[in-house]
DNA sequence: AACCTTTCATGAAAGGTTTCACGAGCGCGG
DNA sequence: CCGCGCTCGTGAAACCTTTCATGAAAGGTT
């Protein structure tokens, strides 16, 4: 069974094959009586334009890639991902665009890359100077990066270390002193300097630690997986191995999560005898028990921007930005209530929010 | 700024167009050293082959299409979809396959169908027998449908009926009378029939209240959107007019997780005053407080099967199959400790699970 | 020296669409 | 009746790659 072409329509219709691709992209050009006979003919043999000789002729397929460095089943089995592709999505849903996930394909991201019939690229998680990056700026591919460096490229970032800093400030100011911080190992390309999201955090988190003379040595913190049970036997190990922190600072809610699941099954009380603060703000941070306080950054809307700038730069060619949204310290219930202190700047504690939207409580990252 | 192409390529190397291709494809029929010039240049150039006009030739583009009735947010909202994703990924991954999520552009499935440039389609939720299915078997695209009903195409589904038979059969065997059901709204084309998995879940409670001789009114059965509000509002509804229930079905795990969230809200005990039964077995229901008993389906794995069966498909024109994978009725504390007549039925409670993995205590369904 | 095989490389067609440039036919004003 | 402009439609090139069929050159055999 043959594909049905534009020719056998235009046979059928007793047209040329330039008219039926006038009657599906330009019917104006055409009589409507002529317009109707050929939509027939189609739609009697089942006709749909090919899309790949389309994009052939158009240099355009319709469809954004969503460029992760890590392997499909880690992107969707973090709700973080999914946030992030829902508000791309609900950009590109209007405008027609399709969503290809390029992630590695047999472990090599170049393949994936390669052979991805997109129009251009949202990359999450990789620097510009990164080399599968930096081949796609020399084809001339259109991307804008999101949560990474760039220098010539479209960015958007949120303010990581200040919310970090925001948040390891809260801790120490109460008085914390034994904080066990959260962390995920670093890329290889990342481990010379702190780059990169991971790097910007322990960075904010650093300077508060500074700014309070409290010391935060190596062993304070520690590298696991970015999963629930990675901050779930991270915390566990450190509680064996005899530290009691009285305090949990997380580069990422997923693994806070893990943490606090490991403290209650410990006896803890939290945020009694523990308080824990995450990072990213994650629908399940609001759900949690006690619901997870976090540095709140806008994840679907980090999607949308992204995909805003790189349509436009599809369309106009128009002008490369470097974005940087807020963060905010949103507290919860795995933090105690403020003190009056605290209270005094800004801080106040939200009630438990059954909708899961974000509580009323927040104060902004520096 | 020109794409460089495969012409460019081959003056550089000073070679044919076709030696370049070959290098590429082939690499065995051409000298070696004249593989590593032609690999050279294309390297100097930044030269890829383009994806479309590859397409076009070789009528296969490495991607698959994942196509979703409901609109894109939706889809990534919910983590049933997030699981089944995964699945389809880590079998895509490894053959170097892409993945291209299809849902209405624009409002418009038809569209988004046509405009995929994919080898062809997993198909979640719909029916063959469906508008636009119809529209792609006529075209002769290959597809796969999974959680629905077909009679030409391969399916893939589970065990609804039956796993929601063994669900509200527990709760009445332990003598539930005033049980609320909470499923979704049915798309219009499905409301004539109870077909799809809402009507084949309805039907397996229903034959359970038959056969334990309950009536099941229609106020009793409540509709509302697959979200944690929709649940937590049903409920909510069910409760502040009057309506006492003790025990809580629910087509869907997220949907009784927001039922448990308001029962909590209005001070009821879980599993004591108030038993909850879900459906899928997402991640979510392990990890929620208390831990959820629901029928479990293999999300991830359906999306493998069904993968794999496509794959097939466009390899050898293999034959069709309708699989149906088993659900099993997974118990954990939404319920309470199982009575020794149903124990003896070969129920047991299974202990909380830290690695969210699915308890030990299972009931085959039926 | 003639002939046969291999090896390495090429020309050209095919894949399906869009679009540029052109033209046939027709109505109408002058 | 000529010529202009409009409407409706067409031919052919272009988009870029792969692959089939072919062939040149080189090496080996008799």
């Amino acid at each position: 069974m043959a594909r049905v072409t534009i020719h056998d329509v235009a046979g059928k219709a007793g047209v040329s094959p330039a008219a039926v691709s006038h009657a599906f992209n330009d019917p104006e050009r055409l009589r409507a009586t002529t317009v109707e006979r050929i939509l027939d003919a189609a739609r009697d043999l089942g006709y749909a334009p090919n899309p790949h000789a389309r994009a052939l002729h158009s240099r355009r397929v319709g469809v954004l890639g969503v460029l992760f460095p890590q392997p499909i089943a880690t992107v969707f089995a973090n709700p973080f991902f999914a946030s992030f592709l829902e508000g791309i999505g609900s950009f590109t849903d209007e405008r027609g665009i399709g969503l290809l996930t390029v992630t590695p394909l047999g472990g090599s991201l170049e393949r994936a890359i390669a052979a991805a019939p997109v129009d251009g690229f949202v990359i999450i998680g990789l620097d510009e100077g990164h080399e599968e990056v930096a081949r796609l700026r020399k084809r001339g591919v259109p991307f804008v990066i999101v949560d990474g460096d760039a220098e010539t490229a479209s960015s958007v970032n949120v303010d990581d270390e200040g919310g970090a800093y925001a948040a390891a400030d809260l801790l120490l100011q109460r008085g914390h002193r034994k904080v066990l911080v959260l962390t995920f190992h670093a890329p290889p390309d990342e481990l010379k300097k702190d780059l990169g999201v991971r790097g910007r955090r322990l960075r904010g988190y650093r300077r508060a630690f500074a700014k309070n003379r409290v010391a935060l040595t190596e062993d304070d913190v520690v590298r696991t997986f970015v999963t629930l049970d990675g901050g779930d036997d991270a915390f566990t190990a450190a509680w064996e191995s005899r530290r009691r922190p009285t305090a949990v600072l997380a580069v990422s809610d997923i693994m806070a999560l893990g943490a606090l699941r490991a403290a209650k099954r410990m006896g803890l009380r939290v945020p009694e005898d523990l308080e824990v603060i995450g990072f990213d703000d994650i629908p399940l941070a609001a759900a949690s028990q006690p619901p997870l306080s976090t540095v709140h950054q806008p994840i679907a809307e980090k999607g949308r921007v992204a995909t805003r700038l790189l349509m436009r730069e599809l369309d106009d060619g128009g002008p490369r930005e470097r974005i940087v949204l807020p963060t905010e310290l949103l507290l919860r219930e795995s933090t105690r209530a403020p003190s009056a202190k605290s209270n005094s700047l800004g801080l106040a504690k939200g009630g438990i929010d059954r909708a899961g939207k974000r509580s009323m409580a927040r104060a902004a990252a520096r």
